[in-house]
DNA sequence: TAGCACCGGGTTTTT
DNA sequence: CCCGGTGCTA
C-alpha cells in the first residue's frame, strides 16, 4: 500500500516532495489535511524519516489531535498489510488495537504536532533557563501561562496601583492590546517607546516595561511570549538554535496564511538555522512544507499576515515562474462542495483586490440553489432557520442534526438561535463563547495547581488564597502584599513564613496558616501522583467541593459537575500523553480553545462563529445575520482592507457547506435587550450571482456596479446555461499600466481608492505577476497589476 | 470580613 | 441583557 494511492496529481506532488522547501497553495476543500497527513506518513514510511524529527504546526489543538489520529490509522493500516498480509478492516479488534498502540509508541508519541503556542511552550519547558533577557528578567521551567484575563488584570494593577492612572482614561484592555500588538511585531518596550507617539504612547511603553517585569516576577508568560521568547532565544543562543534545527529536519505548517511575523521568524530560525533562506542550501534530508490559502486569511486582528504566504516563493522558492516552479504546488480541485456553492464562493472572493488568482474547480454536481431569506428580526430569523433545519431533517433520512451548522459573525448571535432550538427540542451545541477552562470553578482549581508548581505565581495565589472562604480579607492581603513588595520577594514567601503571618495576619493568621499547610501538603504529592489525582485532591482538601455541596443550589451542582469534568480532562490528558506531567496538563488547559473540548461526533446541530468554523465542513450550513454593520462588521465599513478580510470570512463560511447553503438577514435587529435597529442587507449578498440564488438578492447601488465590473473575471464551470454570464459584460477599463510593464520594488503607483503607494514586493513572474504595495495608513496590499485600478507614477 | 444591592458599561473575531 | 465592580451594612 502506498501513501500516494488515491491522490490527484497535485496532491501527489505535494505528498511525494522529499527535500527542500514547498509551498502548497490549497483552496478550500481541496484535500490539504489529507496531503499533510499522507505526507507525514510518507516521510516516515517511505523516506525513513525519524518521527522525532518532524514538527507539524496546526491551527488548533483539535486539528492536531485529529491529524495524529488519522496518521495513526494510516500507518496502522499499512502495518496490517505488511505484518498480517491482510486489510485492516478484516483484522479482529484486539489486533487492531495492538497495531495502533505500537504505532503510538513508535511514531505518534514522538511527533511534535500542535499549535505554534503549544509547541513552543513545550520547547520553552526544555530551554527557558538558557534565555538571556535584555533587561535581566528570568523565568524557570515551572513558568505559568497567563490567559487573556490574567494578563489584563496584571495590566490593570499596573495602571491603577503602580502608576495611579485613571483606568477610565487609560483603559487596561486597550493597553493590553497595544502591548500584545507590540509583542507580535517582535518589539520590546524600548522599541515600542521609539515608535510611540505622544505622551500616551510613552506611557504605554512604560506599562509594557512594568508588565514584563510583573510577568517575570510571577514566573509567568502570556500567549505572545510563548512565541516571542523562543524567537529571542534562538537568535541569541547558537547552541540551542543548532540543536532544534538539527532536531526538526522536517517542518510542516498548516493554515500558513494566518501566521504572523513572529511565527515566521520561528519557522525561519528552525529551518535555516538562522541563515538567510535565499542562500540556505543545506537541504539534504530536510524540508519545510507550508500549506495555506490567502483567501482564507481571517486573523489579521491577531497580527496574522498573509503576505508571508505570498512571499514564500521569494524567500525559499526556486525563483522560477508559476508554470516551471518546483517549490510550489496548487491544489485547486474542490472535493467538498457542490458546483453552485463553489461558484458563489468564487464570485464573492473575486471582489477582493488583495489576492493572487486562484479558482476552485468543482468535482461534484451542480447541487441545489443557495437559499436566501429575509426576516423581520433576529427572532424571526432564528425561527426561519430552525424551520428549515426541521424540514430538511424530516425530508432526508440520511441527514442528521450533526450534519447541520449555523454560522454567525459574533458569539452574541447564538442566543436567538438557541432559544428557537430549545423551543423545538432540537439538540445543539454551541462552540466558542465561554471556554470550559474559563469557568470560575475551573480557574480556581487550576489556580491551586499553578501555585503548587510555581510558588512565584502571585496572580494564582491571590485567586485562591481565600477561595473557599478562610477569613482572609482585603486588608490582610494588602498588608502581606505591601510587605512582599518592600522585601522584593514573591507574596508566597511572606505567606508561607509563620513569623510574618503571625505579625501581619492579625485575626486572619489562623486561616493563613491553614492555607499554607494545605499548599505544602499538596506540594508533597506533586511528584508522586498524576494530574487527575492532584485535581481531585485539590478539590477535596481545599474544601472547595464541600462548600459547593453545602451551598446546594443548582448552580453549585453545575459547578461540581464541571469540576468532575476537569478530573476527566486530566484522565484524558494522561491517556493521550504517556509521560504527561502537571506542567504539561496546565499548558494544555491554558492553550485549549472551546472548540477543542467539544465533541462534534454527537448528533447535534453545531452553532459557532465563522472564525471557529475554519477547517470544518458540514452538509448543511446556515449563514445568518448578513447585514451591513454586523457582517461585515461595522468596524470594517470604512476600511477597505478590513472589508476584504470580512469578505474572506464570508468566503470561509460559504465554503464550509457541502450540499446546501442557507443565507439569511433581518430587516431589524435588537442590540441588547432594548431598542430595535433597522438593518441594511450585507454588501456580500449583492456580490452573489443571481442565477445561483433562490430568493431575492437585495442590491445596493455601489456594490452592484462593482459586481458588473467583476463578472468577467468569474470562472464558470460545469453549468450548462450560465444565465448570468455576461455576454456583454463591461470589460475592465484599461486604467492599469501597459500590460508589459515590469514592476520592481520601489516603484510608485496611484490607486483609485487607496491613493499613492510604493511597491514593496513583487510575486511570481511573467504574465502572472502580483505586487505588494504599501499605501499610507494601511498594511501592505497585494494587487494584480493587470486588474487593479492603478497607474505608475514617474519619478 | 462577608453579603447584598445598585450602577454602569459593553459586542467582533481567538491562540 | 448580563457581567463585574463598588459601596454600604451587619
Amino acid at each position: 500500500m502506498s501513501f500516494l494511492a488515491g491522490l490527484n496529481d497535485a496532491q501527489r506532488r505535494a505528498v511525494d516532495h522529499h527535500e527542500g522547501p514547498l509551498l502548497v497553495v490549497a483552496g478550500a476543500g481541496s484535500g490539504k489535511t489529507r496531503a499533510l497527513t499522507h505526507r507525514i506518513a510518507h516521510l516516515i514510511g517511505e523516506h525513513g524519516a525519524d518521527p522525532a524529527q518532524i514538527l507539524a504546526v496546526t491551527f488548533t489543538n483539535k486539528a492536531a489531535r485529529e491529524m495524529k489520529e488519522r496518521l495513526e490509522l494510516l500507518l496502522a493500516q499499512r502495518l496490517a498489510q505488511s505484518q498480517y498480509g491482510q486489510p485492516w478492516s478484516t483484522l479482529p479488534p484486539v489486533e487492531q488495537r495492538q497495531l495502533r498502540s505500537r504505532i503510538y509508541r513508535e511514531v505518534t508519541k514522538e511527533l511534535w504536532i500542535g499549535t505554534f503556542h503549544a509547541l513552543f511552550a513545550r520547547m520553552l519547558r526544555y530551554d527557558i533557563d538558557k534565555f538571556k533577557d535584555s533587561e535581566g528578567l528570568t523565568w524557570t521551567k515551572q513558568f505559568s501561562i497567563y490567559d487573556e484575563a490574567d494578563a489584563q488584570s496584571l495590566v490593570k494593577e499596573i495602571v491603577t496601583q503602580e502608576l495611579q492612572l485613571d483606568p477610565k482614561r487609560f483603559e487596561p484592555k486597550k493597553t493590553r492590546w497595544a502591548i500584545s500588538n507590540a509583542k507580535n511585531q517582535g518589539w520590546l518596550p524600548d522599541q515600542l517607546e521609539a515608535n510611540a507617539e505622544g505622551q500616551r504612547g510613552k506611557l504605554t511603553a512604560d506599562v509594557y516595561r512594568r508588565y514584563r517585569k510583573a510577568l517575570a516576577a510571577n514566573n509567568a508568560l502570556d500567549f505572545d511570549d510563548l512565541l516571542l521568547l523562543p524567537v529571542q532565544l534562538l537568535q541569541q543562543n547558537e547552541q540551542v538554535r543548532s540543536y532544534w534545527h538539527r532536531r526538526f529536519a522536517h517542518v510542516l505548517v498548516d493554515e500558513y496564511q494566518d501566521t504572523n511575523r513572529t511565527q515566521y521568524e520561528l519557522i525561519k530560525l528552525l529551518v535555516t538555522d538562522g541563515k538567510d533562506p535565499q542562500v540556505y542550501n543545506n537541504w539534504a534530508g530536510r524540508s519545510v512544507f507550508v500549506v495555506g490559502d490567502a483567501d482564507q486569511s481571517i486573523y489579521s486582528f491577531r497580527a496574522a499576515d498573509f503576505t508571508i504566504l505570498m512571499g514564500f516563493q521569494d524567500d525559499f522558492g526556486d525563483q522560477q515562474s508559476d508554470e516551471a516552479t518546483r517549490t510550489m504546488v496548487k491544489l485547486e480541485e474542490n472535493y467538498r462542495s457542490t458546483a453552485t456553492i463553489l461558484e458563489a464562493a468564487n464570485a464573492l472572493i473575486a471582489n477582493n483586490s488583495e489576492r493572487i488568482d486562484k479558482v476552485l474547480r468543482p468535482t461534484r454536481g451542480e447541487g441545489e440553489l443557495i437559499s436566501l431569506t429575509r426576516c423581520d428580526d433576529e427572532i424571526a430569523e432564528a425561527e426561519a432557520v430552525v424551520h428549515r433545519l426541521r424540514m430538511m431533517e424530516a425530508a432526508n433520512p440520511e441527514l442528521t442534526w450533526g450534519d447541520m451548522a449555523c454560522l454567525y459573525r459574533t458569539n452574541a448571535q447564538s442566543r436567538a438561535l438557541e432559544e428557537s432550538l430549545v423551543r423545538w427540542r432540537i439538540p445543539y451545541v454551541v462552540v466558542g463563547g465561554l471556554r470550559f477552562y474559563d469557568r470560575r470553578e475551573i480557574k480556581d482549581v487550576l489556580g491551586y495547581l499553578r501555585l503548587l508548581i510555581n510558588p512565584a505565581d502571585t496572580v494564582s495565589l491571590l485567586r485562591v488564597i481565600n477561595v473557599p472562604k478562610r477569613g482572609i480579607g482585603k486588608t490582610t492581603i494588602q498588608r502581606l502584599t505591601d510587605a512582599a513588595n518592600q522585601l522584593g520577594i514573591p507574596l508566597w514567601d511572606v505567606v508561607s513564613d509563620p513569623e510574618a503571618v503571625r505579625s501581619l495576619g492579625g485575626r486572619s493568621a489562623k486561616g493563613l496558616l491553614q492555607f499554607c499547610e494545605l499548599i505544602n501538603g499538596l506540594r508533597e504529592q506533586l511528584h508522586n501522583t498524576t494530574p487527575s489525582d492532584l485535581i481531585q485532591q485539590v478539590m477535596e482538601r481545599s474544601g472547595y467541593v464541600s462548600e459547593l455541596i453545602t451551598e446546594g443550589t443548582d448552580e453549585a451542582e453545575e459547578r461540581r459537575r464541571n469540576l468532575q469534568e476537569l478530573v476527566n480532562a486530566g484522565l484524558q490528558y494522561q491517556e493521550e500523553n504517556d509521560e504527561g506531567d502537571l506542567e504539561g496538563f496546565l499548558a494544555s488547559a491554558a492553550l485549549a480553545s472551546d472548540a477543542d473540548s467539544k465533541d462534534t461526533a454527537a448528533d447535534r446541530v453545531t452553532l459557532m462563529t465563522l472564525h471557529s468554523s475554519k477547517g470544518l465542513e458540514f452538509p448543511v450550513v446556515c449563514l445568518v445575520g448578513l447585514e451591513q454593520g454586523l457582517f461585515p462588521s461595522y468596524r470594517s465599513l470604512d476600511d477597505p482592507a478590513s472589508l476584504e478580510e470580512e469578505r474572506r470570512l464570508c468566503y470561509v463560511g460559504i465554503t464550509r457547506a457541502k450540499e446546501r447553503l442557507f443565507l439569511s438577514h433581518a430587516s431589524e435587529r435588537r442590540l441588547w435587550g432594548g431598542m430595535r435597529e433597522p438593518a441594511v442587507p450585507s454588501v456580500f449578498l449583492s456580490e452573489l450571482p443571481e442565477a445561483l440564488v433562490q430568493g431575492e438578492i437585495p442590491r445596493s447601488g455601489g456594490a452592484a456596479i462593482r459586481r458588473e465590473q467583476r463578472l468577467d473575471r468569474l470562472t464558470r464551470v460545469d453549468r450548462d446555461q450560465p444565465s448570468s454570464a455576461p455576454a456583454n459584460a463591461v470589460r475592465r477599463r484599461q486604467a492599469g499600466p501597459a500590460p508589459g510593464k515590469r514592476w520592481s520594488v520601489g516603484d510608485r503607483v496611484l490607486h483609485s481608492s487607496f491613493g499613492e503607494g510604493e511597491v514593496t514586493h513583487t510575486f511570481g513572474s511573467g504574465e502572472k505577476v502580483s505586487i505588494a504595495v504599501k499605501f499610507a495608513g494601511m498594511g501592505p496590499k497585494i494587487l494584480d497589476p493587470r486588474l487593479a485600478p492603478i497607474e505608475p507614477i514617474d519619478r
